[in-house]
DNA sequence: GTTTATGCAAATTCTTTGCAATACT
DNA sequence: AGTATTGCAAAGAATTTGCATAAAC
């Protein structure tokens, strides 16, 4: 069984062709993808809404996350181990976005310091994006 | 000269009407607004284009700077003194986005420690959103 | 009087929804 | 068989562009 079959079913996804492609897809090039970036790599393979209701089902399971981005459209990267399920999974580590190839991706080995918020502020989630250069465009 | 025309004025931008309106609504509201609250906000005063091409102006100029959000339009915000023209200035602040209520603003207070990337990356700017309760909403 | 900003119309891009047909377990 | 997934069409946001008119300096 392969990574992503695996990935699906202990996620409780059923192994459709089209989630299996989009997950190898993420596993291969290990950057966030935004659903039009999806869209033109699965070229005509696959329709616009699928990829759209795939992400979605991937966040819910925990498989994926968001990934904030000042461009136009949402990314996503897939999850770490231990960050199963529910939304209660933390994704405390840093995006990395390079200004010249425009790709981004998880730093996990950066992780995010505790911040002390003023009186009143309760934070539940962190997101954290840095840009720059990356060691492929440097 | 009120604060606004002050603003336009070391920016070197015209000060029209429109601007003044824009950048007088975020000084009242000093929280993160995007397009379409604006013009929501800015009723039948002013045409949505105006409010893209202003936002557009803003961040050349360094007047305001974009606020990550993953909610649907993205989100801008005025810049602090001593973060005048260029590119080059830095928000080294967090951005706290309430679930609440869904404002957003910029915590000047709490400052973004320097993070150590890994080798071959070099990071230019920061940006830093916390989601959770802000005080008004607890 | 020049230069820049605005409004309008229209086009593009990103995202969501409803429903009938299809694929998975 | 029964349930979840997909494609298609269509709608709904967010954002951009071109061009003639109007306003700022």
């Amino acid at each position: 069984m392969s990574d992503s079959q695996q990935i699906l079913k202990s996620h409780h996804l059923r192994a459709t062709s089209h989630r299996l492609a989009i997950l190898d897809f993420f596993l291969r090039k290990e950057v966030a993808l935004s659903q039009p970036e999806l869209e033109q790599e699965l070229a005509g393979t696959c329709d616009r809404v699928t990829i759209y209701r795939t992400l979605s089902h991937f966040l819910e399971k925990g498989i994926a996350h968001k990934v904030l981005d000042n461009a136009g459209a949402m990314k996503y990267a897939l999850c770490q181990l231990g960050c199963e399920e529910q939304e209660a999974h933390a994704h405390d580590h840093v995006h990395f976005k390079c200004n010249k190839c425009g790709k981004t991706r998880c730093l996990e080995e950066v992780s995010i310091p505790n911040l002390q918020l003023p009186e009143g502020f309760y934070g539940e989630e962190i997101n954290v994006l840095i840009q720059g250069i990356c060691p492929a465009c440097d």
